[in-house]
DNA sequence: TCTGGGGTCCTAGGACCC
DNA sequence: TCTGGGGTCCTAGGACCC
C-alpha cells in the first residue's frame, strides 16, 4: 500500500493536563486547566468549553467555571516526555523529536520485521498507554507534513492512516488552518480571497500565493497543497538558539531590578550554553512593553564566546540603550536569547591513520558521540575514509 | 486576574566588499 | 563624477509552532 517510506507522526493528548491527570486520579473525567495566568495546558474535558492553550487564564475559568487549575510541574513533563521517548526509539533508532511532546518516527525499515505501519503505529500507541500511562495520537502516512496532519484530525486518543492512493482526498476538503505554518494571520489572508479550503490553495497559482504571503511562504504553502514534502525525518538536528524570559506584569521597574533580572536570565542561558558546549556570537535582547508591543535589540561580537561576563555586559549595553523606550512606553517582558551559535572549540580530528592507535580514536569517538549525540560515526568516518558518513567536526 | 516560556524560520534594509 | 551587479553580514521585526 505504501510506495514509499511511510511516516508516523505521534502525538502526546494535552500532555501536560494529561500527565496531571495521570498523576492525580482526582482528576480524571474532570476539566483541568494547567498554568494561571495563562493556559499552558487544558484537557479535552476542559477544551469542550472552549478553553484554549495559550488564553488568558481569567477568560479561560470564565468559560469553564468549574475548572480545576493547577500550577505547572515542568520536571514533571520532561520525565514523562523522557519516557516516552524511549518507547519510539525502542519503536525505530529514526525519531525526529519536533517539541516536548511530538515526533516523527521513520518506519520504513520496519515492514519486514514488525508488520505495516498501521500495526506499528497500534502497538505504540499501547506501549505509551501501558509504559507512560499517556494517551497519545498517531497520524500516519507517506510524508512528514501529511502525517501531522493526519494526527491532527485524529485527535484525541486516536490513529489514522492516509493511504498512498488516497492522499489528496483526504487533504483537500481540510479548512486551511490545518496546514503547517496557517496561523492566524496568513489564514485571513488566504480568507481574503475566498480560499477556505486546502483544495481552493491548490487551486491557486504560485506566484499569486507568492505576492500575497512572501516569497518562501507562499511557495511552501503551494507545495503543500499539492502534497509536495520531500522533507526527511531527521535524527539530529542541532540547536540554533538559547534563551530565557521573564513575564514582569504591569509594576514599574526601576534599571537597578531590570538589571538583577538580565543578570540572572544570563546566569541561567550561559550556564546551559556551557552544558551543550557551544558558545555564542549574538545577543539579543527581547521587550515587551505595556501595551503589548514588542521589540528586539541585538548586538554580535567578533570572536564567540562562552563567558557569562561577556554576554552579561553585552546584555547591559543593549538594556542600557532600550531604557529610554522602557520608561516611555513601561516593561512587561524582559528576556535574552543566545544565537549564531557554533562549537564552543573548533575540534581537531586530525588522525593520520599510521598514527591512530585503537585507543585514541575510541576516545575521539567518545567525544565526537558526546558532542554531536551522533551514534552513527565510525572510526573509519574520523579517519576520512568513509564518504558516505558526514561529521559535522567544524563550528556549523 | 488579560495575555507564559521555549523555540524555528523568513524578510527587508543597510553596510561593506569585489 | 557617476554607475553596475552580486554576495555576505548584521540588525530588527514578524509569523508561527508547541
Amino acid at each position: 500500500m505504501f510506495v514509499s517510506t511511510p511516516i508516523l507522526h505521534a502525538d502526546l493528548d494535552a500532555f501536560y493536563a494529561s500527565v496531571e491527570q495521570r498523576d492525580d486520579p482526582s482528576l480524571r473525567g474532570r476539566p483541568v486547566i494547567v498554568g494561571g495566568g495563562v493556559v499552558l495546558a487544558a484537557s479535552y474535558e476542559a477544551k469542550a468549553y472552549g478553553v484554549r492553550t495559550a488564553m488568558g487564564g481569567a477568560r479561560a475559568r470564565r468559560l469553564c467555571p468549574h475548572a480545576i487549575v493547577v500550577p505547572p510541574r515542568m520536571s514533571a513533563y520532561s520525565a514523562a516526555s523522557k519516557a516516552v521517548f524511549e518507547v519510539f526509539r525502542d519503536t525505530t533508532p529514526l525519531v525526529e523529536g519536533i517539541s516536548i511532546d511530538e515526533a516523527f518516527l521513520d518506519v520504513g525499515g520496519l515492514h519486514r520485521i514488525a508488520g505495516p505501519p498501521e500495526v506499528i503505529a497500534a502497538r505504540l500507541r499501547a506501549a505509551v498507554l501501558e509504559q507512560v500511562g499517556l494517551p497519545i495520537t498517531v497520524g500516519v502516512a507517506r510524508t512528514k507534513f501529511l502525517a501531522k496532519v493526519a494526527s491532527g484530525v485524529a485527535k484525541p486518543d486516536g490513529l489514522l492512516v492516509v493511504p498512498a492512493d488516497r492522499e489528496l482526498e483526504f487533504l483537500h476538503p481540510l479548512p486551511v488552518e490545518r496546514l503547517w505554518g496557517v496561523g492566524e494571520v496568513t489564514a485571513a489572508k488566504l480568507h481574503s480571497l475566498g480560499i477556505r479550503t486546502v483544495g481552493e490553495v491548490a487551486g491557486f497559482d504560485e506566484t499569486g500565493l507568492v505576492s500575497l504571503l512572501g516569497r518562501a511562504a507562499g511557495r511552501h504553502l503551494h507545495a503543500l497543497a499539492h502534497n509536495h514534502d520531500p522533507r526527511p525525518v531527521q535524527t539530529e538536528r542541532r540547536r540554533r538558539s538559547i534563551g530565557s524570559q521573564r513575564a514582569l506584569g504591569r509594576r514599574e521597574r526601576t534599571h537597578e531590578d531590570l538589571e538583577a533580572i538580565l543578570a540572572s536570565l544570563i546566569d541561567g542561558i550561559s550556564r546551559r550554553l556551557r552544558t551543550a558546549h557551544r558558545a555564542c556570537r549574538t545577543v539579543v535582547l527581547r521587550l515587551r512593553f505595556a501595551d503589548f508591543t514588542r521589540a528586539t535589540r541585538s548586538h554580535t561580537v567578533k570572536d564567540p564566546t562562552t563567558e557569562t561576563e561577556v554576554l552579561l555586559s553585552a546584555a547591559r549595553q543593549l538594556l542600557d540603550a532600550a531604557m529610554p523606550m522602557i520608561r516611555n512606553r513601561g516593561i512587561t517582558l524582559l528576556g535574552v536569547s543566545l544565537t549564531n551559535l557554533q562549537n564552543d572549540t573548533p575540534m581537531q580530528l586530525v588522525l593520520p591513520f599510521e598514527e591512530a592507535k585503537p585507543a585514541a580514536l575510541d576516545a575521539a569517538l567518545d567525544v565526537v558521540r558526546d558532542r554531536f549525540g551522533s551514534s552513527s560515526v565510525t572510526r573509519a568516518a574520523l579517519l576520512g575514509r568513509d564518504p558516505g558518513i558526514s561529521v559535522p567536526l567544524l563550528p556549523d
